[in-house]
RNA sequence: GCGCCCGUAGCUCAGCUGGAUAGAGCAUCGGCCUUCUAAGCCGAGGGCCACAGGUUCGAAUCCUGUCGGGCGCGCCA
């Protein structure tokens, strides 16, 4: 498997640094050695601070000890040029430029896998989001969550998790019966008939849509008709329309679940009722005014909650229990909810659910995605459900496309809040950030292209034949290409896809810089037949990275785009 | 009132497992196309990192408090 330059540096300097420790006499087990990459050339191309970090409990001075681990590290067996010390202590790093082009062949013999590694270790994760109920298409806020969960399983999977994606279809409950009768009231509307609206109406046009579908198949024969008659197949029928949609604005989106879990089913063929008296079992349920109650205090929550109504009837938070122990049974090893941050009060509930099964309920990790908010114009808009001016992600994805709306919800952490404004991103302006990463990629094909048309094949890949590369330029597109494998087992770790954009675009930034720069000369095809097939080798190695990269993302790395491609109505003075 | 998230350039946001002069895009201003895409590049201006304390060699980053914004606090899902 592929090893970072720095994995490399790391372990030569640890050798030496337990050398060092076992010779100067020193106690107990040698301190952990870790590298940072420098933010500035001068700084060389690591750093190390352990000297700061060793002043006190060693009581020296921290410039001195930054002396001694110098000459213990030497050249790290040939890696480092030279080595410096800085500012109050810093230990600072130059690397060989040998060392980077091995590191370059290492990345063109791997291919686009080297940027994946075994840091899950096979863990097999079920990662759950979307789980949009089947009452309404999707919105675009439910894109966020949507991007978020998408990607973050991509990443995982390339960091050594074996993540599969899942959607909870909530197709119990009040919601569906309240969606039925909205259909039947738009049914009857159909055949002139003006029923009162029901409680907690739908009002969307998507309803009048479905009621027409059921309308094709059954004519008038459920008008006027007592709501036994119908209320169960128009919630059946429409859920499974609702859903057929949701799937397809999904895969339009780019989403493509492992799994889509009918809490419905679940119940059938898991009955809840077994679960309550498991948990009784278990003895965290009382009962109370004819309730069962499930003593989630003992589990830090605020108040116990029911497991079964007066009824007899299960609550949602019942279900929920059963599909997480679900969860466990089918192989998980790890849960992750993807959830809006309206659902952050739920987050104990369901881990007390968890452990209350005999499961660990820090196995469940959850990351609540904060509120969209949606602007035009820079002038708020409110989607409320009772207005019916719900902004469908279909019609973003018609207008947009799917790049730039991913790009966008990708772009931005997670858990804070962020702003969509939907003028600026359905202008398809130019400054949209991802047609910054997309042309970045279009412009490596056009070289590859180029170099095709010149007949310039390229060269077999040898050691020797990156030498070449030794603009700074050149080796720092190497060394930001080389962190890929460590920046998206990060972002995987910490569930923070964001941080993959913001690599792209460094990445891009610094490739469009050294294009620029060396536009006159120095071109990558040159009369220079060495530094030719060097170049070509190097775009590769960017423009497959990329290509992964992207893919990542869900974006799409298009071979060319031209500016004809784009709206250029505004600004283009 | 309690719980969670957020407060960084005019705007939208990175940086937060403590490290060297706080970054990007947009907007503003000034440059760069005979030659692999100017959807690009180079430069300038713009900051009490909300505020106040604390922790230490060192704080945008960690802790406490205050202020401001969002979300939640059904036997809805």
């Amino acid at each position: 498997m592929f090893v970072t330059l720095k994995e490399r540096l790391q372990n030569e300097l640890k050798g030496k640094l337990e050398q060092w420790w076992q010779d100067s006499g020193f106690d107990g087990e040698p301190p952990a050695l870790s590298l940072e990459e420098s933010k500035s050339v001068e700084h060389g191309d690591f750093a190390c601070t352990l000297a700061l970090a060793l002043a006190k409990p060693l009581k020296k001075n921290p410039r001195q000890i930054a002396q001694d681990l110098e000459n213990a590290f030497g050249d790290a067996n040939g890696l480092l040029e030279k080595s410096e010390i800085a500012g109050p202590g810093f230990l600072n790093f130059f690397v060989r430029p040998g060392a980077w082009h091995d590191t370059l062949f290492d990345i063109l013999e791997t291919g686009s896998d080297f940027m994946c590694s075994n840091e899950g270790e096979g863990e097999r994760i079920l990662l759950e989001f979307v789980s949009a109920n089947p009452t309404g298409p999707l919105h675009i806020a439910h894109g966020r969550g949507a991007v978020v969960g998408d990607v973050l399983a991509s990443l995982l999977n390339m960091a050594g998790y074996k993540a599969t994606r899942e959607y909870y279809v909530n197709d119990l409950g009040n919601q569906i019966d309240t969606m039925a009768r909205s259909i039947y009231f738009r049914y009857a509307e159909l055949y002139g008939q003006k029923d009162p609206e029901p409680e907690d109406f739908y009002p969307g046009e998507y309803v009048i849509d479905l009621a027409r579908a059921i309308q094709e198949e059954f004519k008038e024969e459920f008008l006027g008709q007592p709501e036994n008659q119908w209320l169960e197949y128009f919630a059946k029928r429409g859920v499974s329309l609702m859903l057929e949609r949701i799937r397809e604005d999904l895969e339009t989106f780019g989403i493509h679940f492992d799994h889509f879990q009918s809490e419905r089913l679940l119940a059938e063929e898991n009955p809840l009722d077994a679960l309550v008296s498991e948990l009784e079992e278990r003895g965290v349920v009382f009962t109370q005014d004819g309730k069962k109650w499930f003593r989630t205090t003992d589990f830090g929550d605020d108040k116990d909650r029911v497991v079964l109504r007066e009824d007899g009837r299960t609550t949602y938070f019942t279900s929920d229990i059963a599909y997480h122990k679900i969860k466990f049974e089918r192989g998980a090893q790890r849960l992750i909810n993807v959830f809006g941050a309206d659902h952050g009060g739920y987050v104990t509930r369901v881990k007390a659910g968890i452990a209350a099964m005999g499961y660990s309920a820090a196995a469940l990790d959850c990351i609540l995605v904060q509120m969209v908010s949606l602007s035009r114009g820079g002038e708020a808009v409110r989607m409320g459900k009772r207005a019916g001016n719900a902004i469908w992600l279909r019609d973003v994805l018609d207008e947009v496309g799917k790049d730039a709306i991913r790009y966008h919800f990708i772009m931005r952490r997670a858990d804070a809040q962020m702003e969509f404004d939907l003028e600026l991103a359905t202008k398809k302006s130019l400054d949209n950030p991802v047609y910054y990463a997309q042309m970045g990629h279009a412009r490596l094909c056009a070289i590859r292209r180029k170099a095709e048309a010149e007949n310039i094949a390229l060269p077999q890949l040898e050691r020797n034949s990156l030498d070449a590369l030794l603009l700074p330029e050149e080796l720092s597109l190497i060394k930001t290409l080389t962190k890929a494998p460590e920046v998206i087992a990060e972002a995987a770790n910490a569930y923070e896809p964001h941080k993959v954009v913001y690599f792209i675009q460094d990445l891009i930034a610094l490739f469009h810089s050294y294009y620029s720069k060396y536009k006159g000369e120095e071109r990558v095809i040159s009369e220079d037949e060495k530094k030719t097939k060097a170049r070509l080798l190097l775009c590769q190695a960017l423009e497959l990275s990329l290509k992964r990269l992207l893919e990542v993302l869900g974006v799409s790395a298009p071979e060319e785009m031209y500016l004809s491609d784009v709206d250029q109505e505004e600004g283009q003075a």
